[in-house]
RNA sequence: GUCGCAUUCGUCUAGUGGUUAGGACUCAGGAUUUUCAUUCCUGCAACAGGGGUUCAAUUCCCCUAUGCGAUACCA
């Protein structure tokens, strides 16, 4: 049974890394028919952030990533936040230290911090000591009555590790450059590492792919589930993303929180496509992908090793491939969520709509582009504009244009096709000259929607007082 | 500093011991469109550098450079 977890910590928004972290375990989990599962991993007090779990959750949702189990989706590996399950990690770690494999630390922070001041002043590797490493049974109960103290990882002085990853392939790391890490901290909760391994192996986590910044890392976790007599799961270790420098992607340098995306525009599908295909692709020359697509060809083997740059023109391009893609219905209700549809004529508020729709790049484009239907006064700014609807060819050609209009009983897009030949005929007016002057009038602009639209959507009587302003 | 990982057009990437090194985004030009957008076509543009191995290396090995990560009682 494949069984992947995503475990984000709850530090403030789900970040667009965090998200792909988490897609790349949704789809190999679905692509295996296994399960896919949330952990909080809130062992962090001092990082505490109000609503962030709530705020993750809703990110994960609002893209329609689903977890199996998690918070809200209890079954017997629960409690799924990590500061709920210290009485577990209490258990490993006495074990642990009984086994010798683990040591109580009571030197203070004072002293590390000094310690590691002066190595690194003498150029060495920074690494704890092992000051307390060698302390005797007796010693080590008699003080953990009255002194705070932490509880280090016993790694071996000699020889060294080499371990698989599915996407690195072999890493080899020795044990004289891994440091006796802290496993329970002074406050009595686990650090990462600890919980990580514990939670990983009784949660009955299969695979962990998450991101490449715990490869380092590896040869503590790997060292745990030894000591512990556990079987390690498989591990993958994903390429960064990153800002156009090339530096960890950050909030400095543009948008990272999945709900900015959202907000400004982006269809979860788009992002959620953009995302998969930074890092992974599936080797064809398509590029458009359903969930259940990416489901399908989903695989570990066709993860990249280097970083990828986000792209924002890209995931620009990719949006607007989305927009155009949906059905009308789904874009008429995607897009009311975007309007105020108050503004509109109710009976032809899908006429003004549809017309947007290969015009768009992030759903929130489209209040700005309603205005050319919305607004009922407008200044003629552009120059050439100004020019065309002062010219006399030009009021020759409204004026016709409103005679013709008032003779119909009602105004619609074919019509407006066979006005145009009439007043073509009538005036000698054509191309450029004959159509300009009514997109001016009708608009104040030179550029906009297909003109049918337009005519359509305003009906007889508005067309015929906005052009009869200009002659 | 040390250790680890990485390196194909500006960006995302495909690919191979012998290829005109392919696609997508961006950009430029063109076609369609009464405008803009869409759509379509064309173009620009890459195997980090140096050594090996080999008849042949972008592809395999080593070194260098560069980037990133780790080196926390953060995850």
């Amino acid at each position: 049974m494949i069984v992947t977890r995503f475990a984000p910590s709850p530090t403030g928004y789900l970040h667009v890394g965090g998200l792909r972290t988490a897609l790349y375990n949704y789809l190999y989990a679905k692509k295996n028919e296994g399960k896919f599962i949330l952990r909080i991993e809130d062992t962090d007090q001092t990082r505490y952030q109000e609503g962030a779990v709530e705020n993750l959750m809703n990110s994960l949702k609002s893209v329609g990533i689903e977890y199996d189990f998690g918070p809200g989706k209890e079954d017997e590996n629960a409690p799924y936040f990590q500061s709920k399950r210290n009485n577990i990690y209490k258990k490993e770690v006495d074990k642990l230290i009984q086994d010798g494999n683990a040591y109580r630390c009571f030197c203070t922070p004072e002293r590390l911090k000094e310690l590691h001041e002066k190595q690194v002043a003498n150029k060495e590797d920074p690494k704890y000591d092992g000051k307390c490493r060698n302390l005797s049974q007796e010693e080590s109960d008699e003080r953990a009555k009255s002194e705070n103290f932490t509880v280090r990882l016993k790694v071996p002085e000699t020889g060294g590790i080499t371990f698989k990853d599915k996407v690195r392939g072999k890493v080899k790391i020795d044990y004289s450059e891994v440091s006796d890490q802290i496993l329970i901290k002074t406050d009595g909760f686990p650090t990462y590492h600890l919980a990580n391994v514990v939670d990983d192996h009784y949660m009955k986590i299969s695979h962990v792919i998450r991101g490449e910044e715990w490869l380092s890392s590896l040869p503590k976790h790997l060292l745990l589930y030894r000591y512990l007599g556990w079987k390690a799961p498989k591990f993958a270790h994903l390429p960064l993303l990153l800002n156009s420098d090339r530096s960890k992607l950050s909030k400095r340098q543009g948008d990272v929180a999945v709900e900015d995306y959202l907000n400004k525009g982006y269809l979860p599908s788009a992002l959620l496509n953009f995302l998969a295909l930074l890092g992974w692709n599936p080797g064809g020359k398509k590029e458009i992908f359903s969930l259940e697509e990416l489901v399908n060809e989903f695989s570990l083997e066709r993860i990249n090793k280097s970083g990828s740059v986000f792209d924002v023109k890209k995931l620009d391009w990719m949006n607007g491939q989305y927009i155009r893609k949906m059905s009308d219905e789904s874009y008429f209700v995607e897009a009311k969520k975007w309007i105020d549809e108050s503004k509109l004529k109710k009976d032809k508020i899908h006429i003004a709509l549809k017309s947007l729709k290969p015009r768009l790049v992030k759903m929130t484009d489209i209040q700005e582009k309603l205005k050319t239907f919305t607004q009922t006064e407008f200044e003629i700014n552009d120059e050439e504009a100004k020019k065309i609807i002062g010219t006399d060819s030009t009021k020759i050609v409204l004026k016709s244009y409103s005679e013709k209009v008032s003779d119909l009983d009602e105004l619609t897009a074919n019509d407006f096709y066979s006005i145009m030949k009439k007043v073509q005929n009538d005036t000698g007016i054509k191309g450029k000259d004959l159509w300009m002057p009514i997109r001016i009038a009708l608009t104040g602009e030179m550029h906009g929607p297909e003109l049918d639209c337009i005519v359509e959507y305003f009906g007889k009587e508005e067309n015929i007082s906005r052009v009869g302003k200009f002659f």
